[in-house]
DNA sequence: AATTTATTATGAACATGCTCATTTTTTATA
DNA sequence: TATAAAAAATGAGCATGTTCATAATAAATT
């Protein structure tokens, strides 16, 4: 069964779509491996062919949106913006694009992008954190305070933004206005982090 | 079968000893319900007649530990040292008596105190979140800045706290030294966000 | 066209956290 | 002491994520 490519990008595209619709309609918990094989018409088995587990699964969805994000940002920045401005409309467009899944954000993310999550976790999870964090150290470097982040830095930054992204999924405020708040916040902390030490690269 | 408080209270003792060592000795995921009941001398039903979940189990564990740092914490402290100082040394014995479990604390502690936790998770995470952050909030009025701190700030707290466990748990330096590089920064950070900002108890 | 080979699909079976109807044990009561 | 009532212990069984030996299928080769 050597079976074109573009075959094979169907079947991983349907399993994608499906996953995001049986996610959004039960929850990540309550949509079951063998529900959703079943939507897709597939077997248990060949989803599991495509994603090595579930978390995977979901973290693809929330990596895809991500990924639009990111191009936003890059379409919408200026290049005159402060540091804070930067980190701030990187962060918010992210939001933006995560919205449809922000019903079962936590689940996925609570443990792919952890801090406490081993290296050799959810693969999907861990590039989509080191992405994230290139993309900040670029954003930082542009900005020439004192060259590259720290590693403390990057560890602070991180925690702010799972923080951020962790209060966002709960945050019933119209609109979500609670969120910037504290975002902005976040970000101004970082950036007070980043000025009041010697950079030190690791 | 109206045993004895006592007897009761043994039983829970046998289970919290005999987890604690087999999540020390194969780790938390390869510690099985089964195995831990068969080493301690009951059956699988009634482990879950005294908690809830294998999660459950290990943050019992944990909330102990961190308990008899708080009972250090209080018994050490001069009152004479600065806000900044007082976190630090809040956090640091904490750490101390975590020491023993620091092979298993990510993923009890992972989806337990996470910010994106629901509150009808981990009941004993959730009691130890809003103690630790009590405690904060007296400690932070101790030193009269601007009173109580606000939503925002206790939020930015937990998020820093966290990503010091995090590190903390994986941190490879000789004693982990570089964990109390993060924790100093991180303390500090938090005490600026105070300084700059309004309080606003919500 | 027949055969071989590489690749993909399949679903029964496994591991494990957890539940719950049933049994066992202890204490209270007669 | 016998019986009833309350509390606790039990382990078979369930739910679900995941694995893996096997079957099916499409392309390459003859």
């Amino acid at each position: 069964m050597r079976v074109s490519k573009a075959t094979k990008e169907k079947t991983r595209q349907k399993i994608v779509d499906t996953a995001r619709g049986l996610f959004t309609e039960k929850g990540f918990d309550q949509a079951t491996t063998r529900v959703l094989a079943a939507r897709a018409g597939i077997a248990v088995g060949t989803l599991f062919n495509y994603f090595p587990s579930k978390e995977a699964l979901g973290m693809e969805i929330i990596a895809e949106a991500l990924e639009s994000g990111r191009q936003e940002y890059v379409a919408l920045r200026r290049g005159s913006e402060s540091l804070e401005e930067e980190l701030f409309l990187f962060a918010i467009t992210g939001l933006n694009y995560l919205k449809p899944h922000r019903a079962y954000l936590a689940p996925v993310v609570e443990s792919a992008l952890s801090p406490f999550a081993n290296s050799q976790g959810n693969e999907t999870g861990e590039r989509v954190r080191i992405e994230h964090l290139e993309d900040v150290a670029a954003i930082v470097s542009t900005h020439a305070k004192t060259g590259q982040p720290s590693f403390v830095a990057i560890h602070l930054y991180w925690a702010l933004y799972l923080g951020v992204l962790a209060f966002w999924s709960q945050d019933e405020s119209p609109d979500q206005e609670d969120t910037l708040v504290l975002l902005d916040q976040s970000m101004r902390l970082f950036v007070a982090s980043l000025d009041s030490n010697q950079s030190r690269t690791e």
